[in-house]
DNA sequence: TTGTATGCGTTATCAT
DNA sequence: ATGATAACGCATACAA
């Protein structure tokens, strides 16, 4: 019912020939097929309008040309952009891209993982809901199946192979932007640390700027209540006034949430407030006349941790590796601190 | 060296049963399975940790579980948000999703439906690069494998089912609008219509106010001269000067492109200009102190593409069927007329 | 250069 | 209620 069910014994019996010269042609292998016979299967197949069948092939062959790929949230701007970079690698080499969304949700999360492996992807990419690691993700590590991180690192004993921005330093990059411009207090808004490792990296690094600055304050961003950080921002601009306080959030879904602070309150960027991100959505540059920024290398991310499993899965490499790839500077208006103007 | 290869069979003689009896379990077979025997061989398939292999059962079965969805632009914020609906629909239904990224290139497309189809995906989702039927799409639909189209139609004598926004039904809706705002006339910026129908719904749904207007400008967004918009721009709003002069962006993308030319110029929106787009992305709130828009029901569109998509494969439905659905008005600051301010 | 025959892991038919 | 066993469509070792 489905394709209408020719197989390569059809295609042979029109071509007069068996069924492993016409296999031998499919897989073009080498010193075997006279052009002579070469042209009837050829032939053959258009006629028939014969596609292999992936299922039978994988069976002998133990190779699916299957890749999963998991992410806690489609909508992240984020996952899209990654999405692109592993998409280019993986197509080039012949696989094709499974998908799974957990939404955020451990239990779906593993439910996924075991239902692509059924799928027998040959490898995996796993940004993962949490740095706990369930006990399918343990299950099928132990198993061999190649497993690539992405974004985020998990915990405990397991290491696995991470491609992921460097954290550390990005906040570095732009404390080291806020303080060259003359900014001398910074809000901090991130989101729920929960279990992700890459929300627990760029808060420990702005805490490591906290001594230095003296005035660093962290804001948890919470759905239910936009308010939380109106009052924090109200008092640290009376604290240092004159512009010389600027919002640093850790993504762009919190610089979302405080822009919507900022309109309530009324703050002009820059004049009363400077703003930076990390992340760089294609929106950063048209709000508040831009939003100045540390991209992530969305692409490249995609590619590298693509790459990765794609050796894996062939040569069967050697110790996990931890890839990090810096973050990029982009100067825009909303860091134009008053003082400093040039 | 994959999985490591642990089959009904071990499992079978793990349990001292007969492989059937697993197979049985396995998918719940009604009046067959002593809890006895159930319970020994549950036991064995935790122990050995056994997977079943989607190969070798589609092989039998004919049904790989597989759904596939090609989309020209991963990175266009309409794309995830609608796969996320996909999603949702599938995974419920037991389906693991193949995605396949044209990258806007016929060429691609047709090879990516080629690659899904040798992977025996049991169904298409397909946001069509363009509206001419390739061969190797028309080839698959008379195979008899079903296909949606999201977003875009294929003219020619094929026709499939599709679900997709009420293009005209919004560009009245913004008309409406603007005109109920005091806008007096509208400038309408679109990508280059191609051949892609969803553009062209929405060129000739404007063009069909031309009259009534009197005065509609349309222009097409080029990347390599975003100054081509400036000049019409200038133009227009020297005509129609007092802020009656609104910008209508056909989609995120030409947003983005029409808000550059208006900071290159420097007009304040509502104050000089009005704007307003079709495509209600994240930002949308956030820019020029909120962007007026015509929200698309990604999530719904993406839902009901599966259903239906999900329909076809179960009960093999009867005609093609084409679904619209409404846009919805999101009204915001930046479609303030200034002579009807409330 | 080409053909024959076996098995990949399941499901399903037919026995028992 | 359970066990043998024949396909499913293909790749490959072995023959010719």
């Amino acid at each position: 019912m489905k394709t209408k069910g020719i197989t390569i014994a059809d295609v042979a019996r029109r071509a007069q020939v068996s069924q492993a010269s016409v296999s031998r042609y499919l897989n073009g292998i080498e010193g075997n097929l006279s052009t002579e016979t070469a042209g009837r299967i050829q032939k053959a197949i258009n006629d028939m309008g014969y596609r292999p069948n992936a299922w039978a092939r994988s069976l002998k062959t133990q190779r699916s040309g299957l890749l999963a790929v998991v992410v806690p949230d489609l909508a992240n701007s984020f996952v899209p952009a990654v999405l692109d970079g592993i998409e280019a690698a993986t197509n080039d080499a012949g696989f094709s891209l499974l998908i799974g969304n957990s939404q955020n949700d451990q239990m779906r999360e593993s439910a996924l993982l075991d239902r692509l492996l059924q799928q027998r992807a040959e490898g995996i990419i796993l940004q993962p809901t949490s740095d706990h690691v369930s006990e399918p993700l343990r299950a099928l590590v132990s198993e061999g199946v190649p497993v690539v991180l992405i974004d985020r690192l998990t915990h405990d004993e397991l290491v696995l192979d991470m491609v992921g921005l460097d954290n550390r330093g990005a906040i570095r990059m732009a404390f080291e932007h806020l303080q060259a411009r003359g900014y001398r207090q910074i809000v901090y808004v991130t989101d729920p640390p929960d279990a992700v490792s890459s929300r627990h990296e760029r808060e420990q690094a702005v805490l490591a700027h906290q001594s230095a600055w003296g005035a660093v304050r962290l804001v948890v961003r919470t759905h239910n209540d936009p308010g939380a950080l109106t009052s924090v921002l109200k008092e640290a601009v009376d604290i240092v006034p004159g512009g010389h306080t600027a919002v640093l959030c850790s993504n762009g879904m919190t610089a979302l949430y405080a822009l919507e602070a900022i309109r309530t309150i009324g703050y002009l960027v820059p004049g009363d407030l400077g703003m930076m991100m990390i992340d760089d959505p294609t929106w950063a540059p048209y709000v508040l006349g831009g939003i100045t920024s540390i991209a992530q290398p969305t692409f490249n991310l995609g590619n590298r941790a693509a790459q990765r499993l794609l050796n894996r899965i062939h040569h069967t490499v050697t110790k996990p590796l931890e890839t990090r790839l810096p973050g990029q500077l982009m100067i825009r208006n909303s860091t134009m601190c008053p003082l400093r103007e040039e």
